[in-house]
DNA sequence: AATCCGGGGGC
DNA sequence: GCCCCAGGATT
């Protein structure tokens, strides 16, 4: 169990480590309010290097909270295309509308406030809070959780909110209140480059080696403990890539649920068989010529599985957009639609020449 | 308290 | 394969 008395002894080591071995990331050299905001929304169950690339591109097309409001939504989902969980640069500019109105395009520096905005939990308010403006707030990530667990030798299971609670509390008593925002990063980059989440601990590395009980006792793979979480559902999808000599079909997914407002090739649940297949597309008004099998492909969301068979559907002229469908020159498609990653797989051949030898005469 | 929501990298 | 990741919203 953590005390206040342990954790008192953990600061200082802890803030003179980080001093020397901090590691230069993009958003740590300017930390502005709106650079702490946007990449900690990128850095949600995101690695580092993840979000590298994704950073300063962001920021140099939406530099300010303002660009941000007004964005279009194709624009802005373009900038997350690959980055995953959507869903969070929507709140983000919706978070970012409320602070134009709100805040006159100043984030808050009041850590209740930042709660109040959408997309913003309890992580990020004190993240935003004690980076970007030095308020002694603390900010409880995994990383935060993995290195307190194993430090105390303590078996609670952190995925359990009462957990991060007692956490978030416990810290909230020590935490410094001249160099707060340090004193946050510190204990995630910690968590980060020494005390890792998947392998064995650099412990030699670690400020925390003489007293930290998990090395102590040889426990590191024992902690932390986390609850199982449920096991993936499998759908099998056959994927349509329709074209004519020139352009592809794509289509805009639902508002809400997976993927929510990206776009996709024309896609069935089941694995249909060439004819099933151009039935469907004759369900949609085109006129499919030829048929060609593609390869099988899978993609593994956090909960689902799909198994897709994928298909490319010669049809006449795409002309006459039919409900629902858009027709997209296929040299500009990938440039101008964001597409998500599950339909890697396919995406090669919006562009692929149509070889006449390998299609199925209809 | 459970479930949904992406994608990638490590082992 | 299974795990995790600078989590948050919804039910």
């Amino acid at each position: 169990m953590l005390e206040k008395f342990q954790l008192e002894q953990i600061v200082k080591p802890l803030l003179a480590w980080f001093e020397k071995n901090a590691r230069t990331l993009p958003w740590r050299s300017i930390s502005t309010p709106y650079r702490v905001w946007v990449s900690e929304i990128m850095l949600q169950q995101t690695r580092v290097e993840a979000v590298k690339p994704y950073f300063e591109r962001f920021m140099h097309a939406l530099p300010d909270v303002k660009s941000l409001a007004e964005c279009e939504e194709e624009r802005l989902l373009k900038l997350w295309e690959g980055l995953g969980y959507y869903n969070r640069v929507r709140n983000m500019q919706i978070a970012a509308q409320t602070v134009m109105e709100q805040y006159d395009g100043k984030l808050p520096a009041d850590y209740e406030k930042l709660l109040e905005l959408k997309g913003i939990g309890h992580y990020t308010a004190g993240a935003i809070a004690s980076i970007a403006y030095g308020i002694p707030v603390p900010a409880v990530d995994g990383n935060v959780l993995r290195i307190l667990m194993r430090v105390s030798a303590d078996n609670s299971d952190i995925m359990k909110q009462s957990v991060k609670t007692r956490v978030e509390q416990a810290l909230q008593q020590v935490i410094p209140q001249d160099c707060a925002g340090s004193f946050n990063q510190a204990l995630m980059e910690l968590g980060a480059i020494v005390c890792v989440p998947n392998g064995e601990p650099l412990c030699d590395q670690c400020p925390w080696y003489s007293f930290c009980e998990t090395r102590k006792r040889g426990l590191w793979q024992e902690l932390p403990v986390k609850k199982k979480a449920k096991g993936r559902r499998i759908e099998e999808r056959t994927v349509l890539v329709i074209r004519d000599g020139e352009r592809v079909v794509l289509k805009r997914r639902p508002k809400k649920g997976l993927l929510a407002g990206l776009y996709e090739f024309p896609n069935e649940p089941g694995t249909l068989t060439e004819d099933e297949a151009l039935r469907v597309v004759q369900d949609m008004h085109l006129h499919p010529m030829r048929i060609q099998r593609l390869e099988e492909a899978k993609h593994i969301f956090s909960h689902v599985e799909w198994h897709m068979q994928g298909y490319m559907v010669e049809v006449d002229s795409l002309t006459r957009e039919e409900a629902g469908l858009l027709f997209v020159e296929a040299a500009h498609s990938e440039e101008a639609y964001p597409i998500p990653a599950a339909f890697a797989a396919y995406t090669k051949y919006m562009n692929i020449r149509l070889g006449n030898e390998r299609f199925k005469e209809k």
